[in-house]
DNA sequence: CGGGCTAGTGTCAAATCTGACAGTTGGCTA
DNA sequence: TAGCCAACTGTCAGATTTGACACTAGCCCG
C-alpha cells in the first residue's frame, strides 16, 4: 500500500476526538493545498429531523452565517450529498439554485472547492477542501485527486463513528444474534407467531427477544427497533 | 471536469440495460490495464438473504466454482466491502482467512486485483479490477488511481440503480409528501394516534397513508413499509 | 362537465402488539 | 457449588393496528 495512505490512516487511528481527528484532515488539506476544510455528517436518525454534525476551519463570520441562516438546508453541494456518491467541484451549475449563497461564500473567501460525499452505516459523510485562490485544475486533480479522495473515505471512517458512538446512544447497543435475526424477520413483515413457526420457539420467546432489543435500542415499540437497527447496519 | 470523467458518465448514460452497461465499465477496465472485472451489488432489501446480482467477466469455470461453491459468503474481498467504504488491493493479508479460496482464484489467472465498494440508496456495490499478471504498483495507482475509483463510483451510480429497479419493484414506488411525513414519524416511535395529533388530523387519515403506502412497497404492516422506505432512501 | 386523483373522515371486528406479573433450563465462572 | 446470564416459556389486560365497508371535498384534465 502506499506509504501517504498507511500514513493518514495511522495518523487518523492514534487520536480518538473528533476535534483532533478533524485536526489532522485539516493538516492534510492544507499539505494538499487547500487552506479550508469542512467535514460534515448526516446520521440516520431520527427519521424526522436527522441529527448533523459539522466541523470546518472556515472563517468564523461565515459558521455564523451560516448557522444563523439555516444555509445547511439551502446549500446545494449540501443536497448533492445527501443524493450522492459522487464527488464535485464547485461551479456556477453546482451552485444554480441558490445564486446569493454562493457570491456570498465567495464573499469569505470561499471561492474554489471540491467536496466527497461517503456513506456507511454511521450515516453520510461529505468532505469538502476549499480556497480562495487558484481554481482546481485538472492537472492537479490528476496529482492529488486519489488522494482527496482517500482522505474524505478515512475521515469520515475514523469521524462518523466517533460521533455517531458519541450522539446516538443505541449506537453502541450490542444485539444478540437471535435478537438481530428476529429483528430481521420482522423487517421483512412476519407477525411474532410467524417467526414463532420459522425459529420453532413460542410466540412469547419472540416478544420476549424483541422486548431485550427494544430496551437496547432505547425503542418505543418494535417498529423503532427493527428501523434503528437496520439503519445503523446491525441487520446487515 | 476532466474529459474522462464526462467520458465516462456520458458512456454510461447512453445506454439503459445493465449487461450493456457492465460492457462498457469492462472496456474502461481493460484501458486502464485490467482484463478481468466484476460489480456486485447487495440490494438494502430484504433483510433476511439479501439480495445479489454479480456481474463479471472472469472465466466461466472460476464463476460456476464461485457459485456452487457458496464463496460469496466465504470471499473477503467481499466481506470488506460489506463493512467498509475504504478501497483494498488483493493481498496475503485480505485473504488471510480463506487461503484455498484465494489460491484457487490465483489458479484461474486471477492474481492481482483492487476492488472499491460503493454505498447509496441502492445498496452497497463494489468493482473489482483484476488481472493475471503485473502487481499493482505505487506509479500505477498514482496514475490510473482516481480514474479506478471514479469508475467505481460511476459504474455502481448507474447500473444500481437499474438493477434495483428491475429485481425490487417497491424501489419505484412514489410516495406523496404526506405518507413520507406519516412513515418518518413511524419511524421514530410515533402512533398513528400521536401523529394524529402532530398533523392536526384524525387517526383515521393518518392510517389511510400509512395503508396507502404499504400497498405501494408492497408492505404486509406498517413495519415494512417504514423499513423498506428508510432503506431506500425515501425517507431522507 | 364528468372522470380520475389526492387528501381527508367514520365505524367496527379481528388480529397483533405491549407491559407486567412469574417462572425454568443450561452453561459459564468466581 | 453458588451466582449470573442468555434463552426460553406462561398468562392476561389494555393499547394499537389492520382490513373492509362507505363517504365528502377540492383539483386538474380531456
Amino acid at each position: 500500500m502506499k506509504a501517504w495512505q498507511e500514513d493518514m490512516l495511522h495518523a487518523l487511528s492514534v487520536v480518538n476526538n473528533e476535534q483532533e481527528l478533524f485536526g489532522i484532515v485539516t493538516a492534510y488539506a492544507h499539505n494538499l493545498g487547500f487552506d479550508n476544510c469542512a467535514y460534515g455528517l448526516c446520521m440516520p436518525i431520527p427519521l424526522t429531523q436527522p441529527k448533523f454534525a459539522i466541523f470546518n476551519n472556515y472563517p468564523v463570520a461565515w459558521q455564523k452565517k451560516y448557522q444563523e441562516s439555516g444555509y445547511l438546508a439551502v446549500d446545494p453541494s449540501v443536497q448533492h450529498g445527501l443524493r450522492s456518491v459522487m464527488p464535485v467541484i464547485w461551479s456556477d451549475h453546482l451552485f444554480d439554485t441558490a445564486r446569493e449563497f454562493w457570491e456570498e461564500a465567495c464573499s469569505f473567501g470561499l471561492t474554489f472547492g471540491w467536496a466527497q460525499p461517503c456513506r456507511n452505516e454511521n450515516g453520510i459523510g461529505m468532505l469538502t477542501l476549499a480556497r480562495s485562490a487558484q481554481p482546481i485544475s485538472d492537472s492537479e486533480l490528476k496529482e492529488n485527486g486519489l488522494k482527496m479522495a482517500w482522505l474524505a473515505q478515512a475521515a469520515h471512517l475514523k469521524i462518523s463513528r466517533l460521533l455517531v458512538h458519541k450522539l446516538l446512544p443505541e449506537a453502541g447497543a450490542k444485539l444478540s444474534d437471535r435478537e438481530i435475526e428476529i429483528l430481521r424477520w420482522t423487517g421483512d413483515g412476519k407477525t411474532s407467531g410467524e417467526i414463532a413457526d420459522i425459529l420453532n420457539v413460542t410466540e412469547r420467546t419472540v416478544n420476549f427477544h424483541i422486548g431485550n432489543a427494544m430496551h437496547k435500542l432505547n425503542a418505543s415499540n418494535k417498529i423503532v427497533a427493527v428501523v434503528r437497527a437496520a439503519m445503523l447496519g446491525m441487520l446487515t
